[in-house]
DNA sequence: AGCACGCCGACT
DNA sequence: GTCGGCGTGCTC
């Protein structure tokens, strides 16, 4: 047989791709290669060398050239990647692709791991001496006089520098150069001592050093998580290490970069997507050569390369934003566990609210738990009391006793915050008389009203509708918004309390970059005031004179029919609540509910998260649910509901006849219309996640051949999140 | 995913 | 008479 190479190509296909040997050179294993590929090119990854050809050798053609002369990818990475495909079902060229950043699957040479820095010839300094230039130029040469500078910091500084800094090039004035690096400097921020169980935690992470361990530090909120992060990278960096990171997003990350520059005093890497993808391959490449020692990032950085690995630290562990929806549907939380095997080092998840995933890994003694339960010192943990709104005369959906509180709280000159996950004015637009209501056509779903845009919108699909002056039904005049939003709450809350200023986040006011930071700097720290808001209010900056948090409308978290929507529930009033008493003033949380007896409520605020998660495991255990079994969801979707249940009945009897498997639907999705395509899904569930994988292996190549998948959109999802 | 080939409608 | 619509098929 004739010897080549297997290489991952970018395609959603379920292949690797032979290729015969390069005219010149000899790429090794995670080397990048160009090939020729269908009628054009495609740079790829060698994932194998020297293996038989699996295809006749009509077919096989040369691999043009050789990207890298030693491999980018190293042997841990390949074999995480590896991993990756095979777990999540994905295309293996797909998991290769999304490892490297856009930058570097483009047949060109390496970005310098250097930032470009523009900077003054000596003619340049001369020119400015004299004055000899105006305008835009002069203003660049004037800037540069202090100093070198980077183009994102002439950016900044000099929105319009690019056309100066070129004219000025050709007159040879200035120059392109390239940083030197950073010097060591002294940490600024002052050591911080740490309480009991902080050292405890620090004691056991840093001595499984070296080794592969997982452990949950499971930590109330306001209980110093962050300073055993620091802490355990300080130790880390001592022995020459370096650590990654995970944040669930990068609305956390200003913050914590500077705390982590401060507090190290060596460069911090930021990887996420909203990175210029120079940026990001600078980054990635620094990680890479070591000479960068910590990165910080969210889900893809946990493709970010380690060679001198001694640390992964996942923050906020329970948070759905480390599953991507799209694409490789991968898991970054669980793809950092298997980096930290292969790597042996130990890998640290922190969370006020651990996942019941995590949580049963502990109890299966898989993962060491670590327990942060003080707060510092003079804190007290808030006090949480249930308002029960039935019977109640609501306010806008708010209650007396809620609205009598929140005046106590402004009247000592405190702030509240008024938690409420719902966006705009009101979900539903009613017609008193004859019950019709605003609806979305694409969705089938009520559309929202937003008053400040004088909207409808589908928060499902964005579709914008103007809003009727009359009933479209009944041509009556009674419209009524039914329910309530954050914008909603907003304008009562400014009715009702016209002394304070309210303050609405969501994600209409904070669309601009830093607009959220920009709010919240608006604010002062000893006055009274009242944020409303969405999720994006769970975490964030410290708010010390936060002594209130409402917690409105999550009943329809009692009521869902999504397993996991009790879990979520209970993560997220634990996070919202955690917002309040963070200094020195004790806190207090209210929720106002029409179900004050629900067992999940009750436990929660009797007992705490931790014994409400034993109440919803146990559930989990008892239905057989995950943790305790194991789920693949079939999704697809196309304008014909046809197409679907065709699609559906196909993959159905494609599957494997055995009793390890239990098969729900076909079924409609539970948005069985979304964005004007018809939605159907295949839930595949079994107790043995290996005879799980070992089925839908095979199936999942096989879906792709069926006739009937090329007329729909199909994703299959191991562990979905959510089942919509 | 791209990309090309291929067979049916409104335009220079 | 063509430009171009997206259905179908392929990629080592």
């Amino acid at each position: 047989m004739l010897s080549v190479f297997r290489i991952a190509l970018p395609v959603p296909l379920p292949t690797l791709f032979d290729y015969l040997p390069p005219a010149v050179g000899e790429p090794g294993v995670g080397s990048r290669v160009l090939v020729p590929f269908g009628r054009s090119k495609a740079v790829g990854v060698v994932v194998q060398t020297d293996v038989p050809a699996q295809v006749g050798s009509a077919k096989l053609k040369r691999v043009l050239r050789v990207l890298d002369d030693t491999p980018l990818l190293d042997p841990e990475l390949m074999q995480s990647l590896a991993w990756a495909a095979d777990y999540w079902l994905g295309p293996p060229g797909e998991a290769y692709a999304n490892a490297l950043p856009l930058l570097l699957r483009e047949d060109k040479p390496l970005p310098e791991t250097q930032e470009p820095i523009w900077q003054l010839t000596i003619a340049g300094r001369s020119a400015l001496d004299a004055g000899s230039r105006r305008g835009g130029s002069r203003a660049l040469l004037q800037t540069l006089l202090a100093g070198p500078m980077s183009a994102a910091g002439l950016d900044t500084a000099l929105p319009d520098w690019r056309p100066a800094a070129r004219r000025l090039a050709e007159a040879g004035l200035v120059e392109r150069g390239m940083a030197v690096p950073e010097p060591n400097f002294f940490p600024s921020a002052p050591k911080f001592t740490m309480h009991a169980e902080q050292e405890a935690a620090v004691a056991a992470v840093s001595a499984a050093f070296g080794s592969f361990q997982p452990f949950l530090l499971d930590g109330i909120t306001g209980s110093g998580k962050t300073e055993v992060y620091l802490a355990l990278i300080e130790r880390s960096l001592a022995q020459g290490r370096q650590t990654l990171l995970l944040v669930p997003e990068i609305g956390l990350a200003p913050q914590t970069v500077r705390r982590l520059r401060d507090r190290l005093g060596v460069p911090v890497e930021v990887l996420h997507s909203n990175l210029a993808e120079g940026e990001r391959a600078r980054a990635w490449l620094r990680m890479r050569s070591g000479e960068a020692k910590v990165v910080l990032g969210t889900r893809s950085a946990v493709f970010t390369p380690l060679p001198h690995a001694g640390l992964i630290i996942v923050d906020e562990e329970h948070d759905g934003a480390y599953k991507q929806q799209e694409g490789f549907r991968y898991h970054a939380r669980d793809l950092a566990l298997v980096r930290a095997r292969a790597l042996q080092v130990p890998v640290l998840l922190g969370s006020a609210t651990p996942s019941l995933e995590s949580l049963a890994n502990v109890e299966a003694g898989r993962y060491h738990a670590l327990h942060l339960r003080s707060r510092p010192a003079a804190t007290q943990p808030p006090q949480v009391q249930i308002i029960d709104m039935r019977a109640q005369r609501l306010e806008h959906g708010l209650s007396p006793a809620l609205l009598h509180t929140v005046g106590e709280t402004i009247a000592r000159g405190e702030q509240v915050l008024v938690f409420r996950n719902r966006r705009g004015y009101a979900p539903v637009l009613l017609c008193h008389s004859c019950g019709w209501h605003a609806e979305c056509p694409r969705c089938d779903h009520p559309l929202t009203l937003h008053v400040a845009w004088r909207k409808l919108v589908c928060h499902h699909c964005d579709l914008q509708a103007s809003v009727p002056a009359a009933c479209p039904a009944c041509g009556g005049q009674e419209l009524k918004p039914q329910g309530q939003g954050t914008e909603r709450l907003e304008e009562t809350l400014c009715a009702h309390f016209r002394q304070v200023p309210v303050l609405r986040i969501d994600r209409e006011t904070t669309r601009r970059r830093d607009a959220f930071e920009q709010l919240l700097g608006n604010l002062a720290e000893d006055a009274p005031a009242i944020l409303v808001g969405t999720q994006m209010l769970a975490k964030g900056h410290d708010l010390p004179n936060l002594t209130l948090v409402a917690i409105v409308g999550v009943d329809e978290g009692l009521l869902s029919v999504d397993f996991r929507a009790g879990e979520r529930l209970a993560q997220l009033v634990v996070q919202v609540a955690g917002r309040a008493g963070r200094a020195r003033k004790p806190g207090r949380v209210l929720l106002q509910t029409h179900h004050p007896d629900h067992p999940l409520l009750r436990t929660l605020l009797a007992q705490g998260y931790a014994a409400a998660a034993n109440g919803l495991l146990a559930e989990r255990r008892q239905t057989g649910l995950p943790p305790y079994g194991h789920q693949m969801l079939l999704r697809c979707e196309a304008h014909q509901r046809a197409a679907v249940d065709a699609f559906l009945f196909e993959a159905c009897a494609a599957l494997p006849v055995t009793d390890t498997l239990q098969i729900a639907g076909p079924m409609p999705a539970p948005m069985p219309l979304r964005a004007g395509r018809q939605r159907g899904q295949l839930l595949i569930e079994s107790a043995s996640r290996r005879h799980l994988h070992a089925a839908m292996r095979p199936w999942s190549i096989q879906l792709g051949q069926l006739p009937s998948a090329r007329k729909v959109r199909w994703s299959l999802d191991v562990d979905p999140i959510d089942l919509y």
